[in-house]
DNA sequence: ACCTGAACACCGTTCAAGT
DNA sequence: ACCTGAACACCGTTCAAGT
């Protein structure tokens, strides 16, 4: 897909908003965040700097765009239907589903994970967040979650999903710039470096990460992913007032 | 403590790493991130932009270095004894501790939010990520967590207090340059722009944002922060095979 | 209305030259 | 060794001028 650059078809069209998001897309995916120059924009749409003010307003907005357009195609993707299932372990599943697809997004566009951040902390409510929290929200709400812990349910699991996406996106550097997708040993061997490195760290200091580098190295990402979001669920159901209504559920 | 800058001490004093990171941590305090220049941190120590690349390397080194420094402060903060407790109640306790810690500090240096975010997606194993493993992994030990789950538990714990953070902190913008901490009614103008921002979003298309428009406003960031906190132990503690082994948590 | 592209103010970084 | 500060290549953004 990204090898068809057409430059001749590309040339003379109509330049619009949403050509330049799609060109921002495929310079971020290329080569990264700051790959996104102005400058590349105009070279890649044969065009002038002006042109792109005229329909962006600026690099922030063009930014933001372009993680609202990928951010809306990964959810998309979910078929969602306009009744939500009925059924706890239908939700749960779902939910799931939704964190996977963001977490598949975040390894496809890994400057997503950046932007992610940036987004929510520079407008916490703005455009990412009303999108991922409508994504889980409507299924907290099946799991049979009390009305006023809908937004503690959901907010918990939203943020520990871009959170756990913000790390295991693993940044490919410059390295992906056309070459194919043989990721996996680089993975292991990147996972091996940062064991030996924890395992090199003073034991008297840093004890736990000292116990579990030999784990951290065998880890997987996805899997380890998916059980933080079972964690969560966990945490939900037990917090629940449904059998067992008045027990204080923190420690024991 | 921000007020008194005394030039004429500072003037002639011997440059040297550390004073870099403190001049940049006070630059990224006083006006966020854009405001860390080379010249900004040159003007400040009167200085050439040759003697800061003398002892940092480069920009990003410098905004990590002073990324861990606030964050070495804020887990110093907390006494945190050599041998851990052994009561579970005083490891989820000291979890929350742990978690508020790095939560105020992110809210005294708001900056800071966008540094772990981009910390933990260009360098997930780095600087930032083994000190919170750390300060958390031995608590999570405490409470009795299974010894092939801790890695899965504390990173579940990690992340959510990351992502939490970051939306949490509220980007104070150009506006605290010098202005006391009235920051009370601004937090409620700002939360009510908010709701009122998803209440207006369309009801098909966002129908639970539009339940909880009114539960979004009247939250207690702080307080919503630790519900999410529980929610995670909670979640630890029902799967903890203790009273109720083989029985799987995830719905019911 | 839509686009061009030179120009401007700024940025990170380098490096010959000083002490 | 440590520092100076002009210079360089680059950036986002603007704007008079074109169609």
């Amino acid at each position: 897909m990204a090898m068809q650059t057409q430059q001749s078809q590309r040339r003379r069209q109509v330049l619009s908003r949403e050509r330049i998001v799609e060109a921002a897309v495929e310079l971020l995916d290329a080569a990264g965040q700051d790959a996104l120059t102005v400058r590349a924009v105009t070279e890649r749409l044969s065009t002038g700097a002006g042109a792109i003010y005229h329909h962006v307003g600026n690099m922030g907005e063009l930014l933001t765009a372009a993680t609202e357009s990928v951010l809306v195609g990964a959810l998309a993707a979910r078929p969602e239907p306009a009744e939500a299932p009925t059924a706890v372990p239908a939700a749960a599943e779902e939910i799931r589903g939704v964190a996977l697809a963001l977490y598949d997004a975040v390894c496809e566009h890994p400057w997503l994970a950046t932007q992610f951040a940036v987004q929510l902390t520079r407008s916490p409510w703005g455009a990412v967040t009303p999108r991922v929290f409508e994504s889980i929200g409507g299924h907290v709400r099946t799991l049979g979650v009390p009305r006023r812990d809908w937004f503690a349910a959901t907010s918990t699991l939203v943020h520990y999903i871009l959170g756990a996406t913000a790390q295991n996106a693993q940044a490919p550097g410059d390295a992906g710039r056309g070459t194919g997708s043989t990721a996996e040993p680089d993975r292991a061997a990147y996972l091996d470096v940062a064991s030996r490195a924890w395992q090199a760290l003073d034991p008297h200091e840093y004890p736990f990460i000292h116990d579990i580098a030999e784990q951290m190295r065998e880890h997987d990402d996805r899997e380890q992913f998916l059980a933080g979001i079972d964690l969560v669920l966990a945490g939900i159901a037990a917090t629940r007032p449904a059998a067992d209504p008045g027990h204080h559920p923190q420690a024991g």
